[in-house]
DNA sequence: CACACTTCGAGAATATCATTCTCCAAAATC
DNA sequence: GATTTTGGAGAATGATATTCTCGAAGTGTG
């Protein structure tokens, strides 16, 4: 399955289905089952709606739905992909708004909190409660549809670097990942549950969190030389368990 | 076949005891019931266990089930909040065999990393699939559910903070709150993809995140002074839209 | 002990979906 | 025009959660 992992994964897939020179077809088959899914999912927010819902929305039929997906999870994946792609473009274009490195992570991390935030409502709405489902049920699927996501930020991360603007050991991809998750789980798990007036996190100190964790610039240069790592301890059975950093 | 005990003097007991003694064997039955479940569960590494299974293994039935849970996601509820509690105190005790508070931090967000991230077969998983699926679906009682850990982790910087070691615009709660989502959410993306030789973050990574972020502690300072952070910023139509800092 | 009352077991009955399958017609291909 | 492919309509299947029905066993009360 090792496949370019550049743009659509799942048209890809979906269109490979059809074998000959119909693939316009399928594509447009395609194409609507996707938009009568987004409408589906912006009207319910959720994506609890049926596969048959989504046929006749589409005004096709089951079939021809379970001829081009190999089943609703592909469907939601192929939404999941195209939310993300999209998202990653925002992201560019944003950050291309701005020239000092920092600045223009700062605009990215600030823009993919807020996109993982709105409303499931939404047009194409970053989040919803598939997206987890999909990650522990198709992990590698959902890691290709991360992929572009991951890239744009490792750009700008590595940009940063190059102007030796962060910290020497940050490798620019995992770095990317560290802060994707993080941005966007984040913004996630501050749904105002219906009443309880919760106090959300703000994009302020998510990007304060990402750029400077909680340690004060002081401590940490102290830090670095002497605090012994995780000295002596002695946990048996215990699934912690790291090599002391000298 | 029971007869009654005929002693003088029990009215008052007896009612006491019967009450009490129903809820003894309620109880009871519950426990029974999340005892089936996670043996299921940690035969099956997922949740995907049907209640008739639960049932089954618990030798009660169907009815009894519904009598006492509201539906499988208060079962699952309770199993995640058991484990969240457990987690909880596990924290607390790693932590209390250190002294200083940022040690004491560290070992609490290292062994939150590893407990987040053990095969769904452990003994209580803390996190398998269906935790993002309550998420969703029942954001209060997952809230409620995470606070034993989320006061435990906001103890720890409390003590921090005090001691100091913080950045001063820390918020305890809340970036206990930033720390926990990080942790968990970050130790399960890695989850090994069937077949792809993935490079799963590490605690080290993560602690170091949260610890440090991704900006080196110079330009932090550097930063500090000029870099006028989301001074002023107005929100409008689009979400994101703060002005360009020259 | 006999009666009312609660608590459950066993399992049938429903309801909801995803997914398949069957039959058939239209479209494309040869 | 014949054959193959594609697609529509919708019934059939299968897996589950959830309810419902019927009693039986247990418990407190006179």
């Amino acid at each position: 399955m090792g496949s370019a992992t550049e743009e659509p994964g799942w048209k890809q897939r979906a269109v490979e289905r059809s074998t000959q020179a119909a693939k316009i077809r399928a594509g447009q088959r395609v194409e609507r089952f996707l938009d009568a899914a987004q409408v589906l999912m912006s009207e319910k927010g959720t994506t609890d709606f049926t596969v048959q819902e989504v046929v006749d929305h589409s005004r096709q039929s089951l079939r021809s739905f379970y001829l081009h997906f190999d089943g609703k999870h592909e469907l939601l994946l192929a939404l999941f992909e195209d939310a993300l792609g999209h998202t990653a473009q925002r992201i560019r274009a944003a950050a291309s708004e701005h020239t000092d490195p920092l600045e223009r992570l700062e605009v990215a991390v600030r823009l993919l909190f807020e996109l993982s935030r709105v409303s499931p409502t939404a047009q194409r709405p970053l989040f919803t409660d598939f997206a987890p489902r999909l990650l522990v049920s198709h992990p590698a699927e959902v890691k290709t549809a991360h992929a572009p996501l991951l890239t744009a930020l490792a750009e700008l991360l590595t940009d940063a670097a190059q102007a030796g603007l962060l910290r020497a050991d940050v490798r620019p991809r995992r770095m990317a990942a560290l802060i994707m998750q993080t941005v966007m789980f984040n913004a996630q798990s501050n749904r105002r549950g219906d009443n309880e007036p919760t106090h959300p996190l703000t994009a302020d100190e998510v990007w304060t969190f990402c750029a400077h964790g909680f340690v004060p610039e002081d401590v940490a240069l102290r830090a670095t030389g002497n605090r012994a790592m995780s000295a002596a301890r002695g946990q048996r059975g215990d699934p912690l368990r790291w090599p002391q950093s000298p």
